[in-house]
DNA sequence: GTTAGCACTTTAGGTCTTGGAGTGCTAACC
DNA sequence: GGTTAGCACTCCAAGACCTAAAGTGCTAAC
């Protein structure tokens, strides 16, 4: 059964009056609500039948109703489409040098978050190519090396190496051992190095061929931090939940806290629609593959960088969050990246 | 006026019940301490005293009474001179790889959270000694340049610097390069780069003076993010505030998270104990020179890693904290640092 | 100096009561 | 038929009140 134009309306000031107030909406209270000229009780019949089709429910008999999760869905569906407000004043982050992304994602969570008065992540990015692009091995004193890993899509590595003071490493020889092994690892990525190819590599190393060894473990190591690892998960304004009381309320504000210092499953969560289709999300209270966060809806978006360089960024708020501003916020900021950086 | 005997008693008995319940510690209670056989009566007599001189207070008439900031004091300063136990355990930490000395100290503040069921906190190393101990310019693609700079205590910064296509840098050139640059910036520090020295390496670099700019920059950068730079701080284990009643408690919780969040004020607090010569330090309630914390406590213990790479760690509880615990822990904490790294 | 005894105070928590908000239903109205 | 006024009903929140428990300070006896 579909809504009549006047449930629709209902619907619609219901989650809206309940966003702002955070409180059960009494007959009365919609009633006085400009454009709905019906009174209070004729607004009870309609609130009776959309109750009826799970769209609100009453705490208890003698309160106001409250959207459920259904209701929401169907709120914030009509809000994707119309939805094309400008939002500006994001822009400060980019002004930063572009040097460490890390330093830039982090940035952007922060504002995010005081933009938003909600809590947000950001997946640090993941890359998908995963290709060594230049090594650099100078030596930093008699037993150490330092090895510069260069990977496709700008990620720099440093590795120091501990090397046996004999044979003496001569300068002579650091040349000729960094032409072999750019020569030898350029555009390999992690599956590429086998025990044999490794084993070549050391061969053609002559008599540098032990040290060759730690210098590849730290390159495999470059590989694994930058594709195994788990992506780095950058929070803000995690304290922002104590703005909402539905939230701040005894466990749940323990649960809240506790699930974002630990991060687990919260990555996963935001890893699994890194490569969506569809830029936006919403995730509605149940509708969370996510345990663990009760009364809270999520709204992601995911950011492509170019060069394989994917993550997602989310906000975390209450169910009643301000959806329309969130959502245009994320489109704003994905839109943004996407200009400036995928080029 | 001193304490006698039985007042020690009885007031290190109140601190240490007081630690254990949390809940104000009455006559009968403490009559039943072991070794203490007076009746309740006298033990009132005695309370009535420590009262007067401030030891303890009654939150209200018929409570029992809680240990006073003054209280604490006497019970931790007796704590400091006795205690020499040994703690271990927390030797995990070490068997990471010391690359990135970050990463260790991210992983310690979590070891100690946990052992301690406290909120700690560890500032990352502020480098006293800031000198360039090695630089290496290495070609990234035709219009990129990547700067490796190694700080002396063997910080690594990387920097990518733009450089015009033309003139051309071939290897020859790099090579030329790194050698000036190197013999150029050995050992020196961010003094020590001034406008003629800069002037005087441009110079020097030939053709390629007007790209020594861009590096000199980067230099000066990687120079800057090590010394002027606030240190970083590494939290954990905030969530464990929720362990403790007393913190956790409407306000003082949002303000105890916020206040960890944003890390101002704590940075300074905890730079503030860098130099002192005493390692440990107790600061009870509003001893912290650090409002925004109430009826808290602070731990504080100093490390030293030698090649002036110093900084501190912190553990913040509720004022009935295991303050024998904590203090042991970080004794040894540090005492460990100091063996494995300051040879 | 120590202790038993007792009157006194305060709090935590339970029960009761009351007023307000909001509903569903019925009957009247347009 | 849809809309509205009226009313009885339900439930919750907040306050008033009460009680039991814990702990004290004081006094008088040991």
């Amino acid at each position: 059964m579909e809504l009549d134009k006047r449930k629709m309306r209902i619907q619609n000031s219901i989650v809206r009056t309940y966003l702002e107030t955070g409180e059960p909406v009494g007959s009365r209270t919609l009633s006085k609500d400009e454009g709905l000229d019906v009174s209070p009780a004729t607004i009870r019949n309609e609130m009776a039948d959309l109750e009826e089709m799970g769209y609100i429910v009453q705490p208890h008999t003698s309160a106001g109703r409250v959207p459920t999760d259904k209701g929401y869905r169907f709120y914030v569906d009509r809000l994707m489409d119309e939805q094309e407000e400008k939002v500006t004043d994001l822009l400060g982050i980019f002004s930063d040098r572009m040097d460490r992304v890390e330093s830039v994602l982090r940035n952007m969570a922060k504002v995010l978050a005081r933009n938003t008065q909600y809590t947000t992540m950001i997946t640090g990015p993941s890359y998908e190519t995963n290709d060594v692009k230049l090594i650099q091995l100078s030596r930093l004193d008699s037993t150490h090396l330092i090895a510069v890993i260069v990977l496709e899509g700008n990620t720099i590595r440093n590795k120091v190496i501990e090397i046996a003071a004999e044979p003496k490493v001569t300068d002579k020889g650091l040349l000729q051992l960094n032409v072999l092994l750019n020569s030898a690892l350029q555009g390999k990525s992690l599956d590429d190095i086998t025990m044999s190819f490794m084993r070549s590599i050391k061969d053609q190393a002559g008599d540098y061929g032990p040290m060759i060894a730690g210098v590849l473990n730290a390159v495999v190591e470059a590989l694994e931090e930058s594709s195994d690892e788990r992506p780095e998960v950058f929070t803000s304004g995690a304290t922002n939940i104590f703005k909402y009381p539905e939230l701040s309320a005894g466990e749940t504000a323990k649960q809240f806290l506790t699930n974002l210092e630990n991060k687990e499953g919260i990555i996963d969560f935001l890893a699994e629609n890194r490569d969506e289709e569809r830029q936006i999300k919403v995730y509605i209270g149940e509708e969370a593959p996510f345990s663990g966060l009760k009364n809270c809806s999520f709204v992601t978006a995911s950011y492509d960088l170019g060069k394989g360089i994917k993550g997602t960024i989310g906000v975390i708020g209450p169910k009643r969050m301000d959806y329309e501003h969130v959502i245009a916020t994320l489109k704003n900021l994905v839109d943004e990246l996407d200009d400036r950086y995928q080029k």
